[in-house]
DNA sequence: AGTAATTCTGTAATAAAATTACATAAATTA
DNA sequence: TAATTTATGTAATTTTATTACAGAATTACT
């Protein structure tokens, strides 16, 4: 039994139950965050049963003990309901909204990065290794998506370039050639413009990255789909939290590059990082 | 206390800890996972303390004793958030780095929705909503950044640029009038076009914002200082987390800006989301 | 340095909580 | 209805956690 949906399966099973695991049940049901901090006698007088009854029905759901299945049950709910309603409301005041818009993002990227296939990961880190040139494309949020990446890969000793521009996204994708890596960003993976290039592109031959909604138009036709699901409600007007796990995947990429090319490359990304120190005033 | 981030408590605090405290803290954050699910003796044991000693040292941490310690406890690891060692090493392979990557941004994202000055948000919120144009600058990665918040903020109805380049930063900055904000993004907080902008600019009596790294150049020279402190080590070769807080902290603004404006501001904005809906394909 | 005050920390007693063994009650089956 | 199985509670036991207190260590102050 996985202890992430206990609440669930204590819903599902409950008709299945006899009379006192389902009291018990119903007790926990009707407040599992009070259920958490109770004790057995606590509980067991809340739902009208013996103690007993309660570690029964404890490791009936596969746990140890009525501690145990305390720790797992705590563990599903911080998952589950910390961040339900986390939307911003219209009479939010400033100490309201600021931290749901942290939380937001923060839930995000929790649950990208339990989600994310790392195999995946893998392989895209192979097609930027083996690319001949690399182009990022993006329109709107995406398109500062694509403005990062090209920031951080042109340090990669690779042709790399990102464009916003739907005539030269046209040009380049009929151009493209076997060895090019298309590595296309779009949060809706509708985007009409994007959706031609990925088809241009890898009709010419060139890979297709994909950066993008699960089950999109762009994921389906992309080489290599990276799926991003984010909660609902956060994009509603500007998209928000999406970009921000595009951004860290993005990093995990450029790391996973990094990593592949071995420690003697790190002498050229110092060499780059070098060049900056006369743009900048010494500290104090 | 807040138990989203119990462990990093106990981290950060750790050298204010008495002798046993630290006993207890090393045992606890070298395998925090089996701390959850130990009785009180068996940490005591493991810690080389007595069981008194590690009671104290859960209620010193705001929790009630013991049980309510692992409860707490377990509810931050379940975000499977390790905020302890969390650098990438140089022979890690994929399934290590990519949870690090993540839990870089996860954590600077807590610490700073923690330490974030609300007030001083409302009054950069005040700035834009009075101010009469708004310019973002930014270089390299903090390009990307005043370009997000360029493609977020011209929603607002407001005269809203952002700029990469010097010489129109110089130029810009020499005319600036009062009224006008400039938003200068700078993770280091020391590089010379943008200070020299913020001087130029506020000398014309233009406000200055800055994003930046506390007591940072730019921070002292901004009339608003938004001062973002990340974890070392994240960001020796690439900016990663400074600026995926950067642009939350920048949602957060653009967020408190739109409920200030009220709920008739939302037309506004709805008219630009449907001026989308062409580009894209339809779903399905 | 030496004493007083304070702060730690462990031992032992106590209290609380959970589990087990067992007996009785309820339900099911034949 | 009697036999069997299953369900449930009582009471004893065990485990776990907390408290009270005293001795040790540390610090502050002559």
């Amino acid at each position: 039994m996985n202890y992430q949906n206990l609440l669930s399966s204590i819903n599902v099973t409950f008709e299945t139950l006899n009379k006192s695991e389902k009291k018990v049940a119903s007790a926990i049901l009707a407040d599992p965050e009070a259920a958490t901090g109770s004790s057995i006698a606590n509980l067991a007088k809340k739902a009208g049963v013996s103690e007993p009854s309660v570690n029964r029905f404890c490791k009936r759901f596969g746990t140890a003990g009525f501690p145990d299945f305390k720790l797992k049950l705590s563990q599903c709910l911080v998952s589950g309901v910390k961040f339900v309603n986390s939307n911003v409301q219209l009479n939010d005041n400033v100490s309201k909204y600021t931290p749901k818009i942290f939380d937001n993002a923060i839930h995000d990227l929790v649950a990208i990065k339990n989600q994310i296939d790392l195999s995946l990961v893998e392989k895209v880190v192979d097609q930027l290794l083996s690319a001949r040139r690399i182009f990022f494309f993006g329109l709107g949020t995406s398109g500062a998506v694509a403005r990062d990446a090209e920031n951080k890969f042109f340090r990669f000793d690779l042709p790399v370039s990102f464009h916003v521009d739907v005539l030269t996204m046209r040009m380049l994708s009929a151009a493209a050639k076997p060895g090019d890596l298309f590595f296309m960003i779009s949060h809706t993976g509708r985007t009409k413009a994007i959706i031609d290039a990925a088809d241009d592109a890898q009709a010419n031959g060139a890979k297709v990255v994909g950066l993008t909604t699960p089950g999109s138009m762009l994921a389906k036709k992309s080489n290599f789909a990276l799926e991003v699901s984010v909660s609902e409600n956060t994009e509603e007007y500007m998209a928000m939290t999406s970009r921000i796990v595009h951004l860290v995947i993005l990093d995990v990429l450029a790391t996973g590059f990094i990593l592949r090319k071995g420690p003697d490359f790190l002498n050229h990304m110092e060499k780059i990082n070098r060049s900056l120190k006369p743009t900048r005033y010494k500290n104090n």
